[in-house]
DNA sequence: TTGTCTGCAAAATATTTGCATATCA
DNA sequence: TGATATGCAAATATTTTGCAGACAA
């Protein structure tokens, strides 16, 4: 996962002139290897346990480029701050979010996918990506009643 | 329309114990006559043209009282600031977004809620309210090829 | 060698908050 | 009158940026 990973990366920064640093390496590496969703602070912490000299500034920067490289898909869920996930052997999928709790659930349907083309069809629009997001109450959470 | 919507803040004001007062009415009246979607300095600015002493800090306030009375929908469509929009006769919605000229089409579709609802029984998790947003290109924007 | 990176600190941005004063009920 | 609201300015918090020195190719 890592290898692959790193080698879309070497390629990326080749083809746009960039050069790969020990710090992108860092970056690159435990942004892999971490579980989940994850922040740019968060994944600052976890960077400078190799290298404790890299700066949040480097992090930010560098998350951009995973981004571009589509190596990280950037996520919203609406707590004040971005957060992360691989995108590397992860297809795509939307997302449940806990608002008590604040857990992330991963689902995937292709029939929603089917009808949203349809819907932009319909207008002449091009997708050319979607957030679906569905608030609520985790089973765990669930306020009673539904068991 | 106004008057149905003063009815609900002033219903929803009493009910909480909090009071009606000038910069209120006003912000109220201002939000529910404006078109489409706003963001809150854009809100403060027509405030100001009826009372210019109304403060950020304030409208501010306001907006979270009104998203409390069901009578504003926030949104985020990722430009770093919320927007708003009238719920009062204005059904549920989802949105398309330009990402080119940053025009926001609106759509519904019953079969992707129903979707969703499936989905969502499968795990046991209840929706309170859920957010979807098609990103690209409209008819106008888009990059030839596509018409 | 030279153009790209890095760390640092400061800047930017939207929103929130503390506080003294003003206002509604 | 007394609790709630307001305006102001300062605080937050996350992300971005300018810059001088460091480094990869």
């Amino acid at each position: 996962m890592t290898a692959e990973a790193e080698q879309v990366f070497t390629d990326y920064l080749k083809q746009k002139d960039l050069k790969l640093t020990s710090q992108r390496r860092t970056i690159l590496r435990r942004a892999m290897e971490a579980e989940g969703h994850f922040g740019a602070e968060e994944l600052l912490d976890l960077c400078r346990r190799e290298d404790s000299s890299i700066s949040k500034a480097t992090v930010y920067r560098t998350l951009a480029l995973l981004k571009e490289a589509r190596l990280l898909e950037e996520q919203d869920f609406g707590r004040g701050r971005m957060v992360y996930e691989r995108s590397l052997g992860h297809g795509h999928h939307d997302h449940f979010i806990c608002i008590r709790c604040g857990k992330i659930l991963e689902f995937e349907n292709n029939k929603i996918e089917r009808l949203q083309d349809e819907e932009a069809d319909k207008i002449d629009f091009q997708i050319v990506y979607h957030s679906l997001k569905l608030f609520g109450f985790c089973r765990d959470c669930a306020p009673q009643a539904s068991r």
